[in-house]
DNA sequence: AACCACGGCAACCGCTCGCGC
DNA sequence: CGCGCGAGCGGTTGCCGTGGT
């Protein structure tokens, strides 16, 4: 927020900036719902607003939209926004695009004022703590002694993506889930994940253990195999009629034929995006294919 | 009550990209 | 091909509210 003060459009008209008042927002509010979208200048002036028409745009797409969502980011968005960021790095836009409602500024501000300070306090713990409980065999969380960590919803949604409301039954979770641990591409790889930039180069700069933290000692499993075929075969010894899985398993064919990048190359338009679709889709990007690192 | 520090967030800035001429 | 312009994006700024002392 700013102090209102003035500058000059081409016509040394004085232009209005900072804070928007009420009546600019009404003004506003009224051409865009009788006009719709058009130059943003031309909203300008024809509203008889003195602002530039840089300045509309962002007050409309950011304040006025009639579709917005007001409050606070539930937890499940939360996650999503996490998830994507590890997936998308710091396309605000693009990660809004998933999430209906929000844009991309109030994401990104989410983001820089809440879960990147969640997430640094998380990286501070140090190896030596959280080594002998990282790994919970029997619920399948990686725990950090006890101690309640926003990374765990971090490892909620990166590893666990099969457990919502509509996913097979619990055996079945546990079976993928499974495969899916010992095909944790760091145990090959240490901590060189096939992620395009985002939340672990943060983690990874901040902490060169952090690798160590979270995911189960690299004693636990077999470093030799194809993860890849893993997941597949796994996912093959599950009820076969599941869509779910079947959706899943050719997302997997896909990936090992194409490679990992053109799962994420298809653009969703606004409107066209299902979040619970999207996590079919992108849950397991990042242990998928690892032949080029 | 006054002061201070800090976090949240609206809004701006600078840059890139695409399009028309 | 180059220029100008508008749209859009990500990074940054700085005001305001709130909690602590």
């Amino acid at each position: 927020m700013r102090k209102p003060e003035a500058s000059f459009d081409k016509n040394k008209k004085k232009l209005r900036k900072g804070l928007w008042s009420p009546e600019e927002d009404e003004k506003l509010m009224k051409y865009m719902l009788k006009n719709g979208q058009g130059c943003w200048s031309d909203v300008a002036r024809n509203a008889g607003l003195q602002r530039c028409g840089k300045s509309c745009r962002l007050r409309w797409i950011n304040y006025l939209r009639p579709d917005l969502k007001r409050g606070a980011f539930s937890p499940q968005e939360e996650e999503l926004i996490i998830h994507l960021h590890s997936l998308l790095g710091n396309r605000w836009s693009q990660i809004a695009c998933r999430l209906p409602g929000r844009t991309d500024n109030k994401i990104k501000n989410f983001w820089n004022s809440t879960i990147k300070k969640r997430l640094k306090d998380v990286s501070s713990f140090s190896p030596k703590e959280s080594e002998s409980s990282l790994y919970d065999p029997n619920n399948k969380y990686f725990n950090i002694g006890g101690f309640t960590s926003p990374m765990q919803h971090y490892q909620h949604v990166e590893f666990m993506p099969m457990f919502n409301s509509s996913s097979p039954s619990t055996s079945m979770q546990a079976t993928v889930l499974n495969s899916i641990i010992e095909s944790l591409p760091m145990l090959e790889h240490g901590i060189n994940m096939p992620v395009a930039g985002g939340f672990f180069n943060d983690i990874i700069d901040n902490n060169k253990g952090f690798g160590d933290m979270f995911f189960p000692s690299l004693e636990s499993v077999s470093t030799t195999y194809d993860h890849n075929l893993k997941v597949e075969n796994a996912c093959k010894n599950i009820d076969a009629n599941s869509s779910y899985l079947n959706n899943f398993n050719n997302k997997i064919k896909a990936e090992n034929r194409d490679g990992v990048h053109n799962l994420f190359q298809e653009e969703l338009a606004m409107g066209e995006w299902d979040m619970e679709e999207f996590m079919k889709d992108v849950s397991f990007f990042p242990f998928l294919d690892f032949s080029n690192l």
